[in-house]
DNA sequence: TGTACATCAGTGAACGCGCGTTCACTGATGTAC
DNA sequence: TGTACATCAGTGAACGCGCGTTCACTGATGTAC
């Protein structure tokens, strides 16, 4: 019981964690699919042979960088859900948020955006079980507000996807745009948001959902 | 002059047509960055070799492979443009249209979904100019409505933009929630729509966009 | 219409290369006493 | 504390395989006269 750590183990640990940031900066120019393990541990500066003390193979890979990747994409949902104040300078901060964090953070943003739709079955599903569960908790922080009075629990769940969905497209464009497009991708991100405010201030007004 | 086309041409373009046909099936699985060119040959019963008389390689049929399937898609945007009526029922039918057009073209979908954001450059550029287009296409139908008295143009394109996005995130979400989701998948389409509609009709109440 | 030549879509063999995976190994770290 | 043994993360050689690309070719189609 002596050492809660090993050095065996913070050792296998750090080559852990090389083999994964060296798989994030392959992936900001190709897709997972295409990503090869020999590859990955010649940046990653191991044999090809020590990957298998890691992982099963590259699919295998893939989803424990989505664990690692969605903890950052949280931590920016967290810092927008905990934005107050009027409406449309929350709206002007969180679109901020979004921005700093892909500039950032760009190939977390890059991979997410990539392999959401991507070749892995296995990828794709741990994307998707983690947008969910960031889809309930924008979901869940809006319950507690003011304008949310009288909406049923799908609705709010229907709107906190449309939230997360907004802000992976967001991000995405913005990885498109290059820097130089950031302003301009900001302020349609901007009106967006504001439009699917707007229509949120006046969801009960309408006909009844069906 | 004597032929229009010839027997030689005719041959040639079917040929063409199998191996963006084999390439096209062989895409519901995996993604064009690790799609082989062999593999697309055997699909297509040609020899590696013949590949060359019609691409220069892979990221070439996945470019030429964007522009025959977004001619698919162009049909459905037209037939949603299209329809007149009751802003309920529109949205209704605009749902409708989507989910069939999915059903019976899943692989084009799946196509656009996946490379929109995928590892080839010239694949995501042809996407991105060709869902631009949609866009420019979309806000101009909607600048002939009513509802559209006073919008600027920058803002008639947002709205544009934000209905095409949301045509490829309710296209994929079909696609990944199965046949048996559809209903599902079809009923969150709606209200989101509704709530962007919504927003859509109080967009002029709101303070001055910046 | 018939003939002689040109074109060119598709063939088949060949190449060098990097891939994923296996295996027996080494030597530092961990454990028992 | 010291010793003897067990564990196991990472090594390095080897394998068979399918890849993309090249090349000279064939034979049906097209063209000129």
């Amino acid at each position: 019981m002596s050492h809660i750590v090993g050095i065996r183990q913070t050792q296998k640990l750090k080559t852990r964690q090389a083999l994964l940031d060296a798989a994030l900066g392959l992936l900001e120019h190709q897709s997972l699919s295409s990503l090869g393990l020999r590859e990955v541990t010649r940046a990653a500066g191991v044999t090809p042979t020590a990957f298998y003390r890691h992982f099963d193979g590259i699919a295998a890979l893939g989803v424990a960088l989505v664990e690692q990747t969605l903890d950052s994409l949280h931590g920016m949902i967290g810092a927008i859900l905990a934005e107050t104040g009027d409406s449309e300078v929350r709206l002007d901060r969180s679109v901020g948020l979004i921005t700093r964090h892909v500039r950032e953070q760009p190939a977390h943003f890059r991979f997410i955006a990539r392999e959401q739709h991507g070749g892995v079955g296995a990828v794709r599903e741990a994307i998707a079980a983690q947008l969910q569960r960031f889809a309930e908790e924008v979901a869940a922080a809006l319950a507690g507000e003011p304008e949310s009075r009288g909406w049923s629990e799908e609705d709010l769940l229907m709107l906190g996807g449309l939230y997360v969905d907004h802000m992976v497209i967001t991000a995405s464009a913005m990885l498109d745009a290059g820097p130089d497009g950031d302003r301009s991708v900001a302020r349609t991100a901007r009106r967006r948001l504001r439009l699917v405010t707007l229509g949120r201030l006046h969801w009960l007004d309408g006909p009844a959902p069906s």
